[in-house]
DNA sequence: CTGTTAGCGCGTTCAC
DNA sequence: GTGAACGCGCTAACAG
């Protein structure tokens, strides 16, 4: 079993006493062979144990079948299960998946862009940066197609992602709705549109209701304890609700509430993105979730369509959140149950 | 700005009126060019928005300078960090990774290896699914550099893991030492090496505490439910704690515990594979981690040597986890404000 | 130090 | 239905 390279198309041509073109329409399919061509083909194929090389197919056709994805890490179930989706739905069409992180940092990020560039993908899913626009992206990437996720990226690009604003409406009309009179709303330093536009829907519900925005801009775990402590034990009209508007917030929330042993139960509280241990805390969390898995399809599907070379203007597909009602908000903890 | 095709290194060798070769020297560095020349190339490239084909390239020398890694998925904290330092120390070498998931299914495995070969990886980091062996393994890849990673896959193979059985042991004797007599075990069905060495760890330290071993492997949720409820409510000599083999068995345990309305205080647990919100948890989650980072940085080091032909026997390497000390092995719970 | 030439493995004309 | 020849963009030999 002496490999010391790897057969080519040639190889298997002579082997099956044929023509290098016919066994590239073979190996191919559809294209019309002979039966008796075919099988001697197929046979010394597998004899061989021929691959096709790709990356020789890639440089003759000009494309790469390859999706580049460019997110800024792997570490939450919204893109775990939105990576998940988006390889299988990549897989099925043919394509597959490159997938890098660019840890929220803008300059990582360019130099990403410019290895997916290198790698001739035919297309990139990206969760931009903070503070990223479209020009330094279109300056590496060319022309090649992009959709946004998850992070709006102006409006010449297609993208998919949360109708934030109603999130953050709808999550604050519950606490509301639960008598809430004073609730602090917590989100992050980061200059994240989704960050925006959930605070700008909460802002509508509470005006709505004729109560005070508060809000807390989370900046380093210390003064996120001091404020968020002032804002609960004050003695005029503490705040009894809490809003996090976005999944790692509330992982700082968590950790503030836990240093300053103020359990959970004494507030309510509602988090922007869900967490898969959720319904393992006590009282558990009820949270916004992302549909990740619809959000992964129609990126797919919109970026492959372009790769085909749609011209179509972009299209800003927008899906709506589901409030997952558990305990923390105050609904009955029987609730909780379901998950 | 009609980018009708991008630029190939013949068009910059025209731009800066030399030969490719100088340009291609040019662009990889290191190389003799005179300052002159290299100048005008320079000028040329940033004229042109040149980058060079990763795909031409690699089709050339035969090597795609981009590593393959193979995981389950990549919804847990051990697998995303070591994700994440897999690119960092790839990159740094100047690779490209390749990342795609198995869901534990072998079919799948088979299939995405496949792709890998196609893709012509230099290398793989490999977890590989439940009841794989290296043949088959090797019947795909042929002989590209394979290192497993979190699971051993025979000892042709270089690998890196985490001591499974001292791992299995010390959390074991952890509870002993919090005089608990009766230790149930909890481990998951499928046949992977890591949870039986961390049975047969629990099952050393309880044989010499003289103590009966005791495991429920973990079939389906409601079984689950009955057989540790059963364990724990018993009149005679029930369970006073628990010790989960592995991340998905814990969450199996969680789920379990809180659906029967066992609050996780009346008893005592410690889980191997640490968990992003052990910390969270009320009483919080003392656990074994497994030191992913070195893990990666290992994982690709020895990788890069063998892509480099490197022909020593293959080295196993394995590390000891951590036992992090939080509130519910039965430890002060102040303990657990460390993290 | 530099330019010319010849493929890497494949898909695609275009003859047969 | 089939095969021979060319070239995708690049780098490794060589010759200058």
């Amino acid at each position: 079993m002496k490999e010391i390279k790897r057969p080519t198309i040639i190889d298997v041509a002579r082997a099956a006493k044929v023509g290098a073109s016919t066994v590239s329409r073979h190996v191919r399919g559809g294209k019309s062979v002979s039966p008796a061509v075919a099988k001697r083909i197929g046979i010394a194929i597998a004899q061989l144990g021929y691959e096709p090389n790709t990356l020789a197919r890639s440089l003759r056709v000009g494309r790469s079948q390859t999706l580049g994805v460019l997110f800024p890490h792997v570490n939450n179930v919204f893109f775990g299960n939105a990576i998940r989706t988006i390889q299988f739905e990549a897989r099925r069409s043919g394509f597959t998946v490159m997938l890098l992180t660019h840890q929220e940092d803008a300059q990582l990020q360019q130099e990403q862009l410019a290895s997916l560039k290198r790698s001739q993908v035919d297309g990139l899913i990206l969760v931009p940066a903070a503070e990223t626009n479209i020009a330094q992206v279109r300056a590496i990437l060319g022309n090649t197609p992009v959709v946004a996720f998850d992070r709006p990226l102006g409006n010449a690009l297609d993208s998919v992602m949360l109708d934030n604003e109603m999130a953050g409406l709808r999550a604050t009309e519950h606490l509301l709705w639960h008598k809430h009179r004073h609730i602090i709303s917590v989100t992050a330093p980061y200059k994240l549109n989704p960050l925006h536009s959930r605070l700008k829907g909460h802002k509508e519900a509470m005006e709505a209701a004729g109560r005070k925005v508060e809000t807390i801009i989370w900046a380093d775990s210390e003064q996120l304890k001091r404020e968020l402590c002032l804002a609960l034990k004050r003695k005029r009209g503490p705040a009894t609700a809490v809003l996090s508007m976005s999944y790692s917030v509330t992982i700082a929330i968590l950790s503030a509430l836990r240093d300053r042993n103020i359990r959970l139960d004494q507030i309510a509280f509602i988090g922007i993105d869900d967490l898969e241990f959720a319904s393992f805390l006590d009282p558990s969390l009820t949270t916004v979730a992302q549909p990740a898995e619809q959000f992964a399809k129609i990126a797919v599907e919109q970026l492959l369509k372009r790769t085909t070379g749609a011209k179509e203007s972009p299209v800003q597909v927008t899906l709506p959140g589901t409030l997952i009602l558990r305990a923390s908000c105050g609904c009955d903890p029987a609730l909780s149950k379901g998950r």
